[in-house]
RNA sequence: GCUCGAGUGGCGGAACUGGUAGACGCGCUGGAUUCAAAAUCCAGUUCCUUUGGAGUGUGGGUUCGAUUCCCACCUCGAGUACCA
């Protein structure tokens, strides 16, 4: 009020007492509430129960800047309505109090994180009193305090110990998994589990140690340690999810992040993709919000397809023809069609040697009637390179031939060659077969043989399978270094290493560069049986499906980049389409040709078809794909909740028992990780566990290894603390009952409050704390722990404040004279046509290099030095100036700087030279500062993020100091749509102070301002209590939802027709009161006691509107011509269209309108609108 | 690239299921009050070639009538990123 040195005898001559002192107010109310704890909700009132949420904040070091209380504003209005509508309103607020932030200034200063965490709390709560939010205290919690994180690790054991039985669709407990193990093995059972868990028996189970049987379990509970590939972040020492991973850098300081294998803890949120997806449609949650969770589980419907890798034949030279077929290339169709017709007719012989060799179970395969070199075999076996033949008596007479077919297999292609004839086999199959035996034995294994692998793929379009010219296998695929062939190890094993080398960023940036490497083996295609070329490329992610992928050139644009690329044939299996210069991917226009039993087929019938086919073959099924990921559970940081595990002796991890909990976390000397490379909770001196029957204690390694083995459990604790996110997993539960010790929550509490009915938060959260609340509320719900699936019935994101930062250029050069500033100028000239000559022919011509524009250049910058600008900033930056940010609160809402107060921020900006925008000195106001004219000094804006290092933060502080909270919650509100991202400017808030005052004035109109409310006689008022309950609908309407920018123009309205109306009645202005309450709570409260109310307006009923003040009796119409609007004409409303339209016809302005004409039609709408059409 | 959202005065933004485009506020202009300022109040404020006409990113369509519905395109923002 001093801001411009008016003395206070004058602002007593105008009667301060009678004006809006909303400094006083406010403080007064605050105090009002928190004493009588006005907000606190009961368990169980019998009356309705709303429950509203906000997100909890991270109470950073920064404090609150204006865009935090959007959110926060929109749900207290949303309560604070709510209880006038005479609901029980549970509106709790808490701090997700364990964070990264808190633990680095910990590193660097040595204090405990919870010593900061409790500073930072303080100043939140103070800045979140200040405004006036309605929240029950007496609920708070903090994710960090030991009686919350209690159960977090409780929630923790629990999903432990359960597994998910796909069958029921729903997490069971543990011990009816290892019952049914015990009972029948695991064949039968359906559960989501590790991929790499094999098959056994009841007998194998029963047999199993211990630790075995744990070691399979782990593979089957909820959460579970697994070798992982994580995102490590060397620079913070920990791993992050994928959602704090924003472009391969970290989210949270641009950190670079790189995959590595550790062990983890994770959470089975995959169990979950299914029902994660349905359950969107069940809640009224925002569309992109819904689209991102279902982006982000990515589901994908289509097929699993077996490939089988061909096994390779011994070598016999480079090249890429097909290495099982041993048999010449042009030779070999007419040899295999021969050699299929001599299958099926055996001689007896064969037959029965066929069988015997079938029954013996050899390690390796026989294959019969092969195709090697031009030859047909009888018998093959590839691996070891073995050719066995029967003779039979039609082969008498060629002897000769005989010989010389040996010859040429053994000498030519390596083959080793043994002969029985037909008498032998049938007569002494036993010796033949034992001779055959002694042979195998003594020939080694062909090299780069691996054994009879199989290769799945996923795909989304198994139609186009008869398309598929090759595979490609992701360069980590377990099966690149079995089926690489010799020929290709060096070339594929340099491929591998050169991928590793690219980072995940690399990779992202480059999608355009086609690279892979031929492996040398093949696939056999499961229909045609031809062989398909298996190929690496690192366009085939790891990570996702199978990481390998049937190559369907001619339907998928990667596929056929890389086919062209590497000159693969691309078969064309589309009906009708051109694929000579693209792929073609529509799967609607898709109609199928050169696909035997799929020709003709659209794309849904033929993928029905084929995967009918693959089922009858055994080489596939209709498979669903999921993107979700487990979600990795551990976090190498001292600041989060610790595990409640430790690890026995034979190191397998253990829970603790629920009695023990809370596990707290320990002292430890430094949070960094230790010397060895452990989690900072390595450096505890006690963190191990010691049992003994029930009691049980944390001590230290020493006490630990001193203790009696006898009876005794226990051993290191876990290492690792969980995320972020573990605790705001179910804090919404908790506040239903936070300070129950006994349970997370009475069963009476959470029968009573369900859900959440409305939940405020950002969208930033869409992919990671909510998809996981989801996921844990879920399992709840499996195990009955609470009765909704959905944790928040109706979600709402409200949208960034960003800031406006200000910008002032500096020159580089602070001891440069004035008319240095014209030399740079024709420079940068000369500096920009040198850079825009260099974009249009490059300095290099036709290969030639170009001398003329390097002597440009090197002159350019030796002028430059002249005036002192240093030799590299020709590359780099705009050589004159570079910006600097400026503190907001320098700069008026006309973005002029405060040059004094900027100059006499920094010490090194007092003698610097600042200009305008980029180096450019387009006006006169860019002359330096300080210098001669002494005119304004504009800065430029940009929108950005609010933050304390842009200097562009707004602290609420300053707004509540200068206008009030009410006017802060008000022009929060006025801004503009909730969900929509605004920039904060203070420009518009004097708009709604100036409302709340002339609200203040209605209800003090007497002749010194004093308050004034007279009660008038019923329904005295009828011009008043039209805009009342205009008011009423209208802001009931605007709340109900969300649209409360609107709302706070109709008070404007409001307020401004019972000012002209010159309302004083009670009638009227107490209903106000209570309408204007949830907006700006202090002045409410304020007016309600001067009304005579003892009570605080809080619960006040809300007005209840009333139709009647409304009727109207005749409407202003518009009278449209071809609808465009002319002129309104005012017509009583219970006219008939006819009388509407004579009254119309007859008017002289229609007449005026026509200028003679006759109209073609007259279209009325009785109510609305008459529309004359000519 | 894909998915979603949005384009309305000098600015933030209104306009319910198609029915008077620009509510409300800021800013600006003029005026009242004042020695003066602050504060407050009143009037005006989409644009133009102003007895009229045009106008909601651009072009087309449906309709008596389109900011609203449909098609194509442009621009901006958010999410996602070789997802087979």
């Amino acid at each position: 009020m001093l801001a411009h040195g008016i003395p206070d005898v004058v602002i007593c001559f105008y009667g301060s007492k009678m004006n809006y002192n909303f400094n006083e107010i406010e403080a007064k109310w605050q105090k009002y509430w928190a004493e009588h704890q006005t907000f606190k909700a009961e368990n169980n009132s019998g009356k309705e129960k709303f429950y509203v949420l906000d997100m909890f904040p991270y109470p950073s070091g920064a404090g609150l800047h204006v865009g935090h209380p959007l959110g926060y504003i929109a749900s207290d209005i949303y309560a604070r309505y709510k209880r006038h509508k005479g609901f029980n309103v549970l509106h709790p607020q808490g701090y997700d109090s364990f964070g990264l932030p808190a633990e680095q200034y910990a590193i660097q200063t040595g204090q405990h994180p919870a010593i900061t965490t409790e500073e930072n709390i303080k100043t939140y709560r103070r800045q979140l009193d200040q405004l006036g939010f309605s929240f029950d205290w007496s609920r708070e919690v903090r994710t960090s305090d030991p009686k919350y994180y209690k159960w977090t690790q409780w929630i923790f054991i629990q999903l432990f110990n359960s597994w998910y039985n796909k069958d029921t669709d729903k997490a069971e407990d543990i011990e009816t998994l290892m019952s049914r193990f015990a009972a029948e093995g695991n064949t039968k059972v359906n559960a989501a589990c590790d991929e790499d868990v094999s098959q056994f028996s009841a007998d194998d189970w029963n047999s199993f140690s211990s630790k075995e049987q744990q070691e399979i379990l782990l593979k089957y509970r909820l959460t579970y340690l697994a070798d992982t590939e994580v995102n490590w972040v060397p620079a913070l020492g920990t791993v992050l999810a994928n959602d704090e991973i924003v472009n391969g850098v970290s989210e949270r300081g641009g950190h670079p992040v790189v995959r590595k294998k550790m062990t983890q803890w994770s959470m089975r949120i995959t169990a979950y993709a299914q029902r994660l997806l349905d359950g969107l449609n069940t809640i009224d949650w925002p569309q992109p919000l819904k689209d991102s969770q279902t982006n982000w589980i990515g589901r994908s419907e289509g097929a699993s397809v077996n490939f089988k890798v061909l096994p390779l034949a011994p070598s016999e030279g480079g090249g890429i023809t097909p290495r099982y077929i041993t048999a010449d290339s042009d030779l070999y169709p007419v040899l295999l069609e021969r050699a299929k017709e001599m299958r099926k007719n055996p001689t007896a012989a064969e037959d029965k040697l066929w069988q015997a060799l079938r029954r013996k179970n050899l390690d390796v395969r026989f294959r019969r009637q092969h195709p090697i070199y031009r030859f047909i075999v009888d018998f093959v076996c590839l691996e070891k390179g073995l050719i066995i033949e029967v003779d039979g008596k039609i082969h008498e007479y060629q002897l000769d031939n005989d010989a010389q077919r040996t010859l040429e297999l053994e000498q030519k292609k390596g083959y080793t060659v043994i002969r029985f004839d037909n008498d032998e086999v049938l007569n002494d199959l036993e010796r033949v077969v034992s001779e055959i035996e002694d042979v195998l034995n003594s020939l080694p294994l062909g090299e780069g043989w691996g054994g009879d692998f199989e290769i799945e793929v996923f795909t989304t379009r198994p139609d186009t399978i008869f398309g598929a010219s090759f595979m490609t296998l992701a360069p980590e695929h377990e099966l690149v270094p079995k089926i690489t062939t010799p020929e290709q190890k060096a070339e594929v094993e340099a491929y591998i290493e050169a991928t590793a080398k690219r980072s995940e960023r690399d990779r992202m940036a480059d999608v355009k560069t086609v690279s892979g490497t031929f492996t040398g083996a093949y696939a056999e295609h499961p229909f045609t049986k031809e062989p398909v070329p298996i190929w690496i490329g690192d366009y085939v992610l790891a990570g996702y499906g199978t990481g390998a992928v049937m190559s369907v050139p001619c339907g998928d644009q990667r596929d056929y980049d890389f086919a062209k690329h590497f000159g693969i044939p691309i078969p064309n299996i589309f009906e009708g389409i051109d694929i000579s210069e693209e792929a073609f991917a529509d799967k609607e226009k898709t109609i199928i040709a050169n696909s035997d039993f799929l020709n003709g087929l659209s794309y849904k019938e033929a993928v029905k078809k084929v995967i009918a086919e693959l089922e009858k073959i055994g080489q596939g099924k209709g498979k669903v794909n999921y993107r979700l990921r487990d979600a990795v559970f551990s976090r190498q940081r001292y600041w989060g909740e610790p595990f409640p595990v430790y690890y026995d002796e034979e190191g397998m991890p253990q829970m603790l028992d629920e009695k023990f909990l809370p596990l707290e976390l320990p002292e430890v000397d430094k949070y960094l990780p230790t010397e060895t490379g452990d989690p900072p909770l390595g450096n505890a001196k006690k963190w191990h566990w010691l049992q003994y029957g029930g009691d049980g204690k944390v001590v230290s390694k020493e006490e630990f290894e001193n203790s009696s083995p006898e009876g005794r459990l226990g051993g290191p604790l876990e290492l690792n603390t969980m995320p972020g996110w573990a605790g705001s997993s179910q804090y919404f539960n908790r506040y239903m009952d936070p300070h129950n010790d006994k349970e997370i929550f009475s069963r009476e509490a959470i029968d009573y409050w369900q859900d959440v009915d409305l939940y405020i938060g950002g969208s930033e959260h869409a992919t990671g704390h909510l998809l996981y609340s989801r996921f844990w509320q879920k399992f709840m719900f499996d195990k009955g722990l609470v009765p909704k699936a959905e944790f928040a019935k109706k979600l709402i994101n409200q949208g960034m404040i960003t800031g406006t930062s200000a910008f002032v250029y500096r020159m580089q050069q602070d001891t440069m004279l004035k008319d240095g500033i014209d030399v740079l100028k024709a420079l940068d000239i000369k500096r920009k046509e040198y850079f825009l000559s260099k974009s249009l022919n490059d300095d290099y011509i036709g290969g030639v290099y170009n001398p003329i524009l390097e002597k440009v250049k090197s002159q350019i910058i030796e002028d430059y030095k002249k005036v002192g600008v240093e030799a590299q900033w020709f590359e780099e930056v705009h050589p004159t100036s570079n910006p600097i940010h400026a503190d907001v609160s320098f700069v008026n809402a006309s973005d002029e700087l405060d040059i004094e107060a900027f100059k006499n921020w920094r010490p090194e900006y007092k003698d610097a030279i600042f200009i305008l925008e980029n180096g450019e000195l387009y006006d006169s106001n860019s002359l330096p500062l300080g210098e001669g004219r002494g005119g304004v000094f504009r800065v430029s804006r940009e929108i950005e993020k609010m933050s304390k290092s842009k200097y562009n933060v707004v602290n609420p502080d300053d707004i509540c100091e200068e206008y009030g909270a009410d006017s802060l919650r008000m022009y929060e509100m006025f801004l503009g749509p909730l969900e929509q991202s605004k920039p904060w400017n203070t420009a518009g808030i004097t708009g709604v102070h100036s409302f709340l005052k002339k609200l203040w004035r209605l209800y003090h109109s007497g002749p010194n301002g004093e308050f004034h409310v007279t009660d008038s006689p019923p329904s005295g008022e009828p011009e008043g209590a039209k805009t009342l309950h205009k008011t009423i609908k209208k802001v009931e309407d605007d709340i109900e939802n969300f649209s409360f920018n609107t709302s706070v123009s109709t008070f404007m309205i409001c307020v401004n027709e019972l000012t002209a109306q010159k309302c004083h009645s009670r009638e009227i202005l107490e209903p106000l009161a209570i309408l204007v309450s949830p907006y700006a709570p202090h002045i409410a409260e304020e007016l309600w006691g001067k009304l005579g109310h003892g009570e605080s307006i809080a619960f006040a009923p809300f007005p209840k509107f009333e139709e009647k003040y409304l009727v109207e009796s005749t409407k202003e119409y518009p009278i449209s011509f071809n609808g465009k609007m002319r002129f309104t004409m005012e017509l009583p409303l219970d006219l008939s269209k006819e009388e509407i339209e004579a009254a119309v016809m007859a008017n002289e302005k229609t007449q005026q309108q026509l200028q003679g004409r006759t109209p073609k039609k007259v279209i009325v709408v009785p109510g609305k609108i008459v529309n004359i059409v000519g």
